[in-house]
DNA sequence: CTACTAAATGAAAATCGTTTTCAGTTAGCA
DNA sequence: TGCTAACTGAAAACGATTTTCATTTAGTAG
């Protein structure tokens, strides 16, 4: 199931959330993009055709769409910096080059058998899991070789 | 195979990396602990020993032995803030209680397969991964049920 | 042991991402 | 058309981390 920007308005107004022309920006700018997006790079994005809009704004539409479900966080290790995504229709995971920072979903992950077994042991309910790989791309990789 | 405090020595020493009263502290203290703990922390447990230290040489010397793998860096999901914990011997992960904090290790992963799919389907130098389970332990989940 | 020097330290300021506060504006509804 | 709760943006506050810089020190060479 792909979210469109009308379903999206429409979940957001079901809540009592009102739709703001803000708003509606940086769903479409969310969804517009392929890449992973942090609040700072969406105002950016959104400040040249809507000046003016403040970057607190981002965060707490942010804030909202995430606990929603409609877009997804990533942590990438390192830095600790978090990024946003638009939220592909399944679950999915990173795989990220340490060193030019290129990002790869992938959806295969088949931790249920080791969820179960983890939720047996600690008696907790595991409600979600973060799963990264890090490495380094051919082309990284390839000049790494030529240095 | 578990590092003794002389064994971490030596290994700075054999980077060129002096060993001052600060870092023996540190790694002493890192070393100690069964719990995960934020640079704020250790500050905290070493001042009452060592009053003066400053908070800026315990984010060094941790950037250091992280840099030496001597210790790992852990990236708890929400909010961003990183923690620091001894190395048990062995690769392992964490389960996370959402409300509470607690975190439990373990050790059985096996995403050999999937990485090793992963990397040929990317070509990607894959060179760890970072996995991680939330949830809610018994406790707090007890507390939001009687709640 | 003494002198030297690169490395390390700590105080203070700077930075960075994020959150809070608050006064003014607006979406959605009666 | 008017009301009001929700929303907005500027500014300040915030907490974690990093940088700067003057002073001190570990390790080593004499
Ligand atoms: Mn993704
Ligand atoms: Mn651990
Ligand atoms: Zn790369
Ligand atoms: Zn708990």
């Amino acid at each position: 199931m792909v979210y469109t920007e009308k379903k999206i308005e429409n979940e957001l107004r079901k809540r009592g959330y009102k739709i703001t022309p803000q708003r509606r920006t940086i769903v479409n700018t969310v969804m517009r993009s392929r890449e992973h997006l942090t609040p700072a790079e969406i105002y950016e994005r959104i400040r040249q055709e809507h000046p003016g809009i403040g970057l607190v704004t981002i965060y707490r539409t942010l804030e909202i769409l995430a606990g929603l479900g409609l877009i997804c966080e990533m942590h990438a290790g390192g830095n600790c910096r978090s990024y946003l995504m638009r939220r592909p229709s399944e679950h999915h995971h990173h795989l990220i080059c340490s060193d030019c920072g290129t990002v790869i979903d992938f959806t295969d992950c088949d931790l249920g058998e080791l969820e179960r077994r983890l939720s047996k042991k600690t008696s907790f309910k595991i409600n979600g899991h973060l799963l990264e790989f890090v490495g380094q791309c051919r082309k990284c990789r390839e000049k790494t070789m030529a240095g």
